[in-house]
Parts: C-alpha cells; sequence; structure tokens
DNA sequence: CAAATTTACTTAAACGTTTAAGTAAAACGT
DNA sequence: ACGTTTTACTTAAACGTTTAAGTAAATTTG
C-alpha cells in the first residue's frame, strides 16, 4: 500500500539517491547482515524472507550491493587494469594495440572481471596519477619503456603486475615476442632478395623522443626493449649479409603513425645514395613509407620494397600487399591477461615468456 | 635505523601487503586525518611534518591513499564505465566501436577519469551482472538495443546514463546519428544511377537473432532502433524511385562482421532476379559482400554495386574503394562521454542530439 | 594585554559492504 | 525426555578512507 515511489517518475534517471543494505534492513525490519546474504549466500536465510527482502529491495530501488562498499571490504576491485603509456586516445587508434586489448579483455571476461584503462599519459595531473588512482587488482602495462616512471608509480602500488614487451624486470613476470628473430628474419629476407642498401624507420627512441635521423649513440640508448631488440636482430643480419649497419640510416619517429612515417621515408628516400629497401618498425609506420613512395613516383616493390612488423590486418589488403612480421597480439593479450590472472587467484604465473614472430612475405619486396 | 625493509627485495611484487593510512599514522605518531591531509590538502599541515609523513609512508612502502577507501568515502568512482551489449572482446574486433572508444576515452581523460569497459554479453553469470558489479559513476550504453534486459539493469543502478544510438528513453539523455538520412540517401544514390533491383543486408533484428532473409513482419519487429531507422530510410527512398519495398530482399546477419555479410551475399545474389545493388548496414558486411562478389566472379561496380554504412578507414582502402554513409564516430563517443561527465557534474547533459550522417561516394557503385 | 584570529593538529563519524562468531529456537536421534 | 544438531537469524568488527567539528597553542589585533 501507500505511495509506490516507483509510480512517480523522477526527472532524471540518476539523479535518485541510491538506497543502501541498511535501509533495505530497516524496511523488512531484519540485520543488514541477513540483507546482505539475502544476495550473497541464499542458503542462510529461509526463502520467504529472501524474497521479502527483494520485494522491499525492489520497493526502495535497491539494485544490489554496491560494488564499491563490497570491494573494499573483500579487498577485490573485480578489475584488472591495463596501462597504456600514452593518451588512452591513442591506443584506439593503434591496431595492434586494439588487438592486444581484444585479447587482455578476452581473458578478463573469462575470470569474470571488468577492464580499467589507465591513461599513463600526463593528463590532468602529475606522473602515475592514473596509476594511483585507478581501483584495479593488478596491471598489465603495455606500451611503457622500462625507464618511463610510471613502471615506478605500478611498482610502488604493489600489486600484481605483468609487464608486456618488455624484459622481466627482476621478480615481475612478463611477456613479450622474439622481436629480434623477427627483425632479423626481415632483414635476412631483403638481403637475400639482393639488396645491400637499407633504411630503418624507428619508433621514438627515449622518453624524450626526436623527429629525425639518429646516430648510433642515440640508437644505443632505447630504452624500450622491443626497439632495441629490432635494431638489433636487423643489424645482426644485415651485417651478416656482409654490409655495413653503419651506413644504415635510422630515422626516428616520435609518434606510431602513418603520417610519421611518412615524413621518416621522405627523408630518406631523399638521401644519396637511395635506399633500395626500408624496414620499419610497425605496420603503422609502413603505410606511411608506402604513401610517400607513391608520392615519389617510386613503384613498390619495383624501385623500393618496404617490410613492415605486426601485421595488422589492414597489411594484407595495401596495394601492394604488405611484407611484414607477424607478431600474435591477441595470443600476447590473451596470455598477458591469464598471467595477471594467474596471480591475482595466488598461482604461478609461470615463466616469462617469448611468443613466435613470423615472416609474411607478401607484394612489397622484390629484387631491386 | 633498523633493517630497511625494502632493502630486501621480496620474492614477487605485488606479493607485499599494502600499508595503509593507519599504519603510516602511527609510524609518524600524529592521526589517520592529518595523514590523509598530507596527502590532500597540504595547507592543512606543516611542512615539516608532511616531509616527515612521506618519509614515513616511503619506508612503509605507503604508495598514497588506497582508491577503493577513497571512492567509497567520497562517493566517487572514478571512472565512467561502457556498457557494450556483447562480449567485450568482440568491440575490439568492430573498427566503428573501437572509433567510438576512442571518443569516449578522449573525453574521460578530459576530465581525469578512468574507462572501465562493462561486458555485457552473457559471460560467467547472469544478465547484467558486470553492470551490477562495475564500480563506475554512471554509464555510457553503447551497441544496447532498447528491449533488451541490460537497459533494465542499467536503469536499475541509478546511476547517470548516456544511451548511444538509441531513442532516449522518456529522461534518459542520448546521443545518435541520422540514421534514416543517411540510409535514404545511399538507396537514392543507387536509384539516381539507375537501379531498381536491391537487396539489402541487416544486422541482427531482435535479441534472438537469426540468419537469413527476414520477412516484412521480422522487419518490422526489429527492436534496435539504429536497424529500424536505417530500414526506414532504404524503403523511403526506394519507394520514391518507383521501386517495391516489398520485393526487396532483406537478409539479416546474426552478427556484424565480414563472414556473415559474405555468407548473406551469396544467398542474395542466388536469387533470380538477381540485385544489381546491395546496401549494408555497416562496411563490416559490406566488406563481406564484396568477398562474395568476387567470389562469384561479379565485378564490382560492373556487375553490383555495393554500398555500406559507418565509412571506417579501411572503407577507404578495399579495392575498389566503398561507396558508404559516413558517420562521425569519434565524435559520438566524445559527445557521448561529455554528455555523461556534464551529468556527473552536476550539469546540464543538453539535449538529445543527432550527430549528421554524409553519403561518401566511392568506386563500388555505378549504373547497373 | 586581553580578545580575536590563525595555525596545527585530533576526534569521531561516516561511506556501504562482508563475515566470523554468537544465540535462541526448532528439529532430530535414541 | 534429554542432549545434539540444524536452522535462521543477529551482533559487531573490519575494510581504508575523508571531513566536519573540535581544541589547544601560537599569533595577531585594536
Amino acid at each position: 500500500m501507500g505511495v509506490n515511489p516507483e509510480s512517480k517518475k523522477s526527472k532524471k534517471v540518476g539523479s535518485g539517491r541510491r538506497a543502501t543494505l541498511k535501509e533495505v534492513a530497516a524496511e523488512v525490519g531484519v540485520s543488514v547482515a541477513t540483507v546482505s546474504n539475502a544476495y550473497n549466500r541464499p542458503d542462510q536465510l529461509s526463502e520467504e524472507l529472501r524474497v521479502r527482502i527483494f520485494e522491499a529491495a525492489k520497493r526502495l530501488g535497491y539494485s544490489g550491493p554496491d560494488p564499491l562498499g563490497r570491494s573494499l571490504r573483500k579487498r577485490r576491485a573485480g578489475a584488472i587494469g591495463v596501462l597504456y603509456a600514452d593518451r588512452l586516445s591513442y591506443a584506439f587508434t593503434d591496431p595492434a594495440a586494439v588487438m592486444f586489448l581484444e585479447g587482455v579483455s578476452f581473458a578478463a571476461e573469462e575470470a569474470g572481471l571488468g577492464l580499467f584503462l589507465v591513461p599513463g599519459g600526463s593528463g590532468t595531473s602529475g606522473v602515475g596519477e592514473g596509476v594511483l588512482s585507478a581501483s584495479v587488482d593488478g596491471f598489465v602495462v603495455y606500451c611503457v619503456s622500462a625507464a618511463d616512471p610510471l613502471i615506478g608509480a605500478v611498482i610502488e602500488r604493489r600489486l600484481p603486475v605483468v609487464l608486456v614487451d618488455d624484459p622481466s624486470r627482476e621478480s615481475v613476470t612478463s611477456i613479450g615476442i622474439d622481436d629480434e628473430g623477427g627483425a632479423s628474419a626481415a632483414a635476412e629476407h631483403l638481403a637475400g632478395l639482393g639488396h645491400r642498401s637499407f633504411a630503418v624507420v624507428s619508433f621514438k627512441l627515449t622518453l624524450e623522443p626526436d623527429r629525425g635521423l639518429a646516430d648510433h649513440a642515440r640508437q644505443e640508448s632505447a630504452n624500450n626493449e622491443d626497439t632495441r631488440s629490432r635494431l638489433r636482430g636487423y643489424k645482426t643480419a644485415i651485417e651478416a649479409a656482409g654490409a655495413s649497419w653503419e651506413d644504415v640510416p635510422v630515422y626516428e619517429c616520435p609518434e606510431n603513425t602513418p603520417e610519421e612515417g611518412k615524413a621518416a621515408a621522405e627523408v630518406l628516400l631523399g638521401r644519396e645514395p637511395r635506399p633500395t629497401a626500408i624496414l620499419t618498425l610497425s605496420d603503422q609506420l609502413a603505410f606511411g613509407v608506402m604513401e610517400a613512395a607513391r608520392g615519389l613516383g617510386l613503384s613498390i616493390p619495383g624501385d623500393l620494397s618496404i617490410v613492415g612488423f605486426d601485421d595488422v590486418s589492414e597489411a594484407a589488403r595495401t596495394t601492394p600487399p604488405l611484407t611484414t612480421v607477424y607478431q600474435p597480439h591477441v595470443e600476447k593479450g590473451l596470455k598477458a591477461g591469464r598471467k595477471l590472472i594467474a596471480q591475482l587467484e595466488g598461482e604461478d604465473p609461470g615463466e616469462p615468456e617469448l611468443l613466435p614472430t613470423r615472416l609474411v612475405v607478401r607484394g612489397s619486396t622484390a629484387s631491386p
């Protein structure tokens, strides 16, 4: 009886104050513990009381225990955090990152956990602000170089962590791919086709990125392990083919976008002697290189061979389709997520894992 | 003096018990309130004490107030939830969804909030489980049809909500696009080229999706408003061109993937008379249709015209490039996010907004 | 110099839950 | 009929914070 509060629609959904366990308990005339049990351990009360509680809850507009209260008490946020070095919105721009997230989200769903995306980029406030204020049970750290102070913030939080694409800090579980193997396979492939004049388009090398040719010292100072490994792979294969690594220009792009790749290629292709093959650290960069080549009237692979890295789905559909190094992005994300979840459950996350890469030869490479 | 606990590395990072405000307070010999103030209101204590507190915190491995405790007390989770109807991992598979998320994440970052991805799909547990247990301050509801019980779960939580691509329930703010206008422009374009024999490839029409031709009754029963609007747009334009809507087969795909689009096209193109033009509700489906046409030896646009919907970036790069209806995915996400945030801050989220669509004519359409 | 203000803290309640431990009554076993 | 187990609850503490209100001492003010 009485006025049903639901019957009188409030102006805006969401404006109504949420009811609490306590209020429901008062309404029914039982203790809060019993109401809590109604939701969490039905066997602890009579069926009849349980329905009465649910009725009262509905009457009061109570939708079940508040996740925050519950999380605090249970000491489980029910979510895993993915830390991304840059602005979050960039992550959605990079197909490789998106595939990685697909894998992580699969693992999270599997375990009934939510996915909390944590921005690392200097947004509103100080370094690591996002990390320090995220309600999560653990972190998957993606695309953050070992030197980044963000890592410090993560470690400080003393939550389980999985580092992706960066070597195990001592005692932190990690997962990565065979960057060096993939890169050297790429360069070997070009060398095998007869190329001797190479150029490389790289990610940013340090936390203070530069745009332009990177000398040897700068290459050495790269603090992203995947970047280092790929450069090493190129170097090994190129030297094995009898060419000099000293002679191959490495252009550093501050961001991993086709635009940057294009700008890089325009510089590299303007040099003498003009390189006959360009190795890029990502497909995104490679797409830009292709565009630059088109703009300069160079035919691919006739005048210029290009090989990318990542094998994002678009790589198969460019004209010509891009020769590139495949890496299992989704699987990497999935395994990273599972390793983290294993830690959450007190299980052994297993050894640091290196997933295989594989050269995929398509149409962007040919003899010079 | 004494043993510095930090000097003795624990076996695994993350295993160490987190210190609390209380412990830091005890260590320094002050009240918890003071320690809290050291972090949140530096003006409330002397600089000297503040440093001492931070030193003690560092000594104990305290990385600042726990987000959960803080959120509970402040009644702010510090995150906005994005509810996606399907499995989360599917979201990352759909370029349109990814762009939308890019927009939302931008808005979240702008406001210093995290992004919590909430799975709607029937994962571990019951309907709305994810919704009911997500620690968020509000929801952006994406890709969920008005009829879905998930919406009920969201409403029940009485948090601020923004509905995307679905008409305002009374008193819920929403944002969408001009689906009908875009669809009719697409069909008009084809009619203007002289086409009279159409077919449509649609998303799933109801919560219980079917794969196959959908009769008129089923079309009418579609419960996703964007689907309904697009079909309505096609119908209007096709009838305006003097053709009969009754004659255009509508094929329903249970999922929005190229594979489903391909299967649909294979059926549609096997019918007599063979349609000369296919309208698809998304680019993903259109890609599948193109593949099917290729498989059947039909040339595009010679033997078959195709127009998609969404204008994802890949649409510009297929061969031939796809004629499609552009919609501002990123902007839609951005505005959805901002509307939600406005509500969180007690501001007016503004009127339900309809963003414009625009036909982008490329190479996949021509006269029959 | 006494009163008023400011500084630098502390006290205690609240945020919304879960859960171990306790209790009183009902049901059971012999 | 009496001890034992089971059922159906309640009590109270804890989870880690923030913050309004309070207090005592130091400083300023007229």
